[in-house]
DNA sequence: TAGATTGTGGGGAAAAGTGGGGGATAAATA
DNA sequence: TATTTATCCCCCACTTTTCCCCACAATCTA
């Protein structure tokens, strides 16, 4: 399970080193592609290859289903890490992103997430506010 | 399973690379159609062989069958790639999908998606805002 | 404080993409 | 039918990008 928050620092070439904490659970192979808020989300193969499931068995006659497809498809990318653990981030990413020089790596449980550390401290102080209306409605028993 | 984004030149006399990557996977020969959002597709042959048994089920009575069959049918051309790794795209199907210099390669699951870069840019700004409600609405449970 | 681990930066070889020239084949016209 | 014109491919050469390796800096640990 990936947890906790990371500053790193992309370099010129796209590079960036991922947190050794969660190299143990990604091992050298894994994918990264377009998240939903301007990130970029990075799966091991098997999860990602279980949405991927998911998104075959919607048909292509749909707009919204061609839509998200392309997006999430066409930004993902096969990652090998470097023997520095570093991976090399597709520029059409690092432009979604808006990947600068400061980034943050931050776990969410099945995936990771990379921001650019201006966009996450603005996206993170905008709901902290809402926060306590945004958990109102998540779930409508106990949990 | 095709992935990822590639931004190409397609020249004068209307030739553009498939991308090295891709062409693991596709071989020499392969087809390449029209596509809905004024793109074009880039099928390995099994799979438009697959989609055109589906289309050759439709009765040719109903008129949106005929229409799609007709759209889908009359753009295709069997490719075989150059030695260099290109394909010599039709006029009709360049017409189409305006294509005049810059141009996106995109993998999308099943097929390739070749765009005019302004287009493809258009098309994702257009929906990066509407991403977080087309993703909203795909599925109702857990992926 | 010494050693190991982790993050950062850059240089160089190899691969991939781009563009143009020329020859063969096919089509067009007189 | 002969000549011209156009089109299609193949080949070569240049440019750009990518990847791999090495080296240094910073941090943590024993």
């Amino acid at each position: 399970m990936f947890i906790g928050e990371f500053h790193h620092n992309i370099d010129d070439k796209g590079r960036i080193a991922i947190p050794s904490k969660y190299r143990e659970i990604l091992g050298n192979n894994f994918v990264i592609t377009r998240g939903i808020e301007h990130c970029i989300y990075v799966y091991p193969n098997d999860t990602f290859n279980h949405i991927v499931t998911k998104l075959e068995s919607l048909p292509f006659t749909k707009k919204d289903a061609r839509a998200f497809t392309r997006f999430f498809m066409s930004g993902a990318t096969a990652i090998e890490l470097d023997k520095q653990g570093r991976v090399n981030v597709p520029s059409p990413l690092i432009n979604y992103a808006n990947l600068s020089k400061k980034c943050v790596i931050v776990g969410t449980g099945d995936r990771l997430e990379i921001w650019d550390e201006e966009a996450f401290n603005e996206f993170m102080s905008s709901c902290n506010d809402e926060m306590s209306d945004i958990a109102e409605n998540l779930f409508e028993e106990k949990i």
